[in-house]
DNA sequence: GCATAATACTTGCTTTGTTAAGCAAAAATA
DNA sequence: TATTTTTGCTTAACAAAGCAAGTATTATGC
């Protein structure tokens, strides 16, 4: 599976890929999101669109800034996939009575019902995952992340 | 900004978004690539492509799914990715005498000129975000990455 | 040896990401 | 009050991601 054949040594003094920080966190996050997809690939939803439900269900209804910026979707992804959501009947949308510019977002009993449906099998993944990366460093590893967005930074 | 007007408590125990580690990944690394992208907008490379470069330099010629896995990219995309390098000369592709499936990647003087050309700009950054960050707190953060591959799992 | 499966891509199609432009409703300013 | 600016979203256009199906080559099981 190796392979050295015709190998050169790196010649630019970058950084080895396991310890760019930009590649790790990509690799990572494959690494965790994989069952997540294979949970979901079971379901009408889809990565965005489950995040999308999650935000929605922790933060109640709310309008498409804040929705974006929790669930890391630029509004015009988000336009489309709220969209295709209200079409679905997984959430509704309503203009806000003192700003009508705004459209408020809320979830709906279909929406509410797909996270149900997998709420069980979600929370294993994550028991599972703490319990073979260990606890106490999963935490860590969630304040680390947390900090480094405070920062700004690179590679 | 916030919003509670029509507020209603989480009712299927997910984790706090957070708290969930796919949305904190994909968070960090946001903001850990906003300089990079800067950096390689001045360049003729995006940023897959600059991952393919750095991988290639890192592990010497290698086939298609290797690549596709270190850089964390499907192989459709790649198949893409390369095609427009090979026209660009920054890569060549020869068929594996061995297996005449399989073809393997090198990199050309011209993709190794792009990542020396960078190679000091990137160093820069890595630098300032380690400075901002804490240096020691910036190495654990590598290691516990390069850990959690190891392992699997989700949420 | 031959049919079957597995592997290593490649191609086609739909969805998402990304940037820029557009539009209507507030807010700010004159 | 009239004009400009800002805000909140939508639309458009094109590159890239993601999924499914297709092709050629190698490995496997009978």
């Amino acid at each position: 599976m190796s392979n050295d054949d015709t190998f050169k040594a790196p010649s630019s003094n970058l950084r080895r890929t396991n310890r760019s920080l930009p590649i790790a966190l990509l690799r990572a996050r494959e690494t965790v999101m994989g069952p997540v997809r294979e949970m979901l690939s079971g379901s009408s939803v889809n990565e965005q669109k489950w995040r999308v439900l999650r935000v929605l269900e922790e933060g109640g209804a709310q309008d498409q800034n804040t929705i974006a910026q929790r669930a890391c979707l630029l509004l015009p992804s988000l336009t489309r996939i709220l969209s295709a959501m209200e079409a679905e009947g997984l959430i509704s949308r309503r203009a806000d009575a003192a700003d009508r510019r705004r459209s408020i977002v809320q979830i709906e009993a279909t929406g509410l019902t797909i996270l149900k449906d997998h709420a069980k099998e979600a929370a294993g993944l994550v028991i599972d995952l703490r319990k073979r990366y260990g606890d106490e460093k999963f935490e860590q590893l969630l304040d680390m992340l947390e900090d480094l967005q405070q920062v700004d930074g690179a590679d």
